[in-house]
DNA sequence: CGTCTATTTGAATGTACTCAAAAGCGGTGG
DNA sequence: CCACCGCTTTTGAGTACATTCAAATAGACG
């Protein structure tokens, strides 16, 4: 199990000693997630939260209408999850599929009261996370309300080049909140 | 300056000794915030974190083209700042004023890290409460992403019944993002 | 190489916005 | 306590942005 990376992004945060880094290691659970594959399913339970080691994944969920919307992508040193399922205990709302191969990390929720437990450092680590993911999610929020489709359409590629750059354009239209057929007709007026 | 509302409000998610809970008592500043009144406007530093005693506030900010777009309320036993300004020490994108007379004791940055410090605890306590932040602006995300207006509309009546009782309906269209005119229109139509 | 999926293009439609003006309502001062 | 003023809400007409549906084209994977 390839370890340094998910030790660098806590290391970002908190100090841990070697001892520490070990037990928290031992905690994990490694997955190998092949193009198109799940980590969560829509209304199953969300028992874990996923640092991607390596490759690119996307959570999204079905509205009643039966549109796909994407919430989140995360690529190599993000975490990923259904954070209001995965604390509350419902299931899940969306679905977190690979959009290549991908290599995962999971802690599980009980293993996470574990590590809690055991060094509360990492309350200060998972604090920061969330801060930083709240903060993220409050600009998108404000984004989406006062941009136009094209503006929210820069401000992500320049934001998220790498992720830009391979998944489908429709995949980031759902997650602009703009039709396929839509985004596609703005990006070509522009040239 | 009354407190047993914001002791309880921690308890909900950690446990103090009473001589840590006044430690945390000395470290707020009471404000009483009259009506229309601001405890933070956009382009000033953000230094504090909020909790609303009584009353009930209004964070927002104005987009390129002028317009107001409201991003969070917070009434009684909420906590309310800019969360991405406050953490990256960056001017304030938003403003928050007072909706009505309203009651708010303030943490300033400086003051939160001593509290770090002394009592550790409390990162488990702003953990929680930015978990609890993330997921709700998640689903708010997801909302806008596919719900219409009207329904937007009538979701969030029925989550915040005393909010959309008092302020103005100007104000929630700006959280709905959609106009005033519009909201006023799609509301006439369902009788 | 063929098939399946993604992207583009276009026409018709719907949703939400702008601007303007009238009506309603609430607080304040006389 | 009533009348006025200012702000909020409503109403309507015209417009712009974004969607739906359909079909053609391009691209990617096995």
């Amino acid at each position: 199990m390839q370890t340094e990376k998910i030790i660098s992004n806590i290391a970002k945060h908190i100090v841990l000693s070697a001892e520490q880094e070990a037990y928290f290691i031992s905690l994990l659970e490694h997955q190998e997630v092949k193009r198109n594959e799940f980590i969560l399913r829509e209304n199953h339970p969300c028992n874990n939260i996923n640092f991607v080691t390596s490759g690119l994944l996307r959570a999204y969920f079905i509205s009643p209408n039966g549109k796909e919307h994407t919430i989140m992508f995360a690529k190599e040193d993000w975490w990923i999850t259904d954070m209001y399922c995965f604390t509350t205990r419902k299931p899940a709302m969306v679905s977190i599929q690979a959009i290549e191969e991908s290599i995962v990390l999971s802690l599980s929720r009980t293993k996470l009261d574990e590590l809690y437990q055991k060094i509360p450092e990492f309350n200060k680590f998972f604090r920061i996370l969330m801060e930083n993911a709240y903060s993220r999610e409050q600009l998108r929020t404000v984004q989406n309300l006062s941009f136009s489709a094209i503006d929210r359409y820069h401000d992500f590629v320049s934001k998220y080049p790498l992720v830009a750059s391979k998944v489908p354009l429709k995949h980031i239209a759902s997650y602009l909140g703009v039709t396929p057929e839509f985004l596609s007709t703005i990006r070509a007026k522009e040239k």
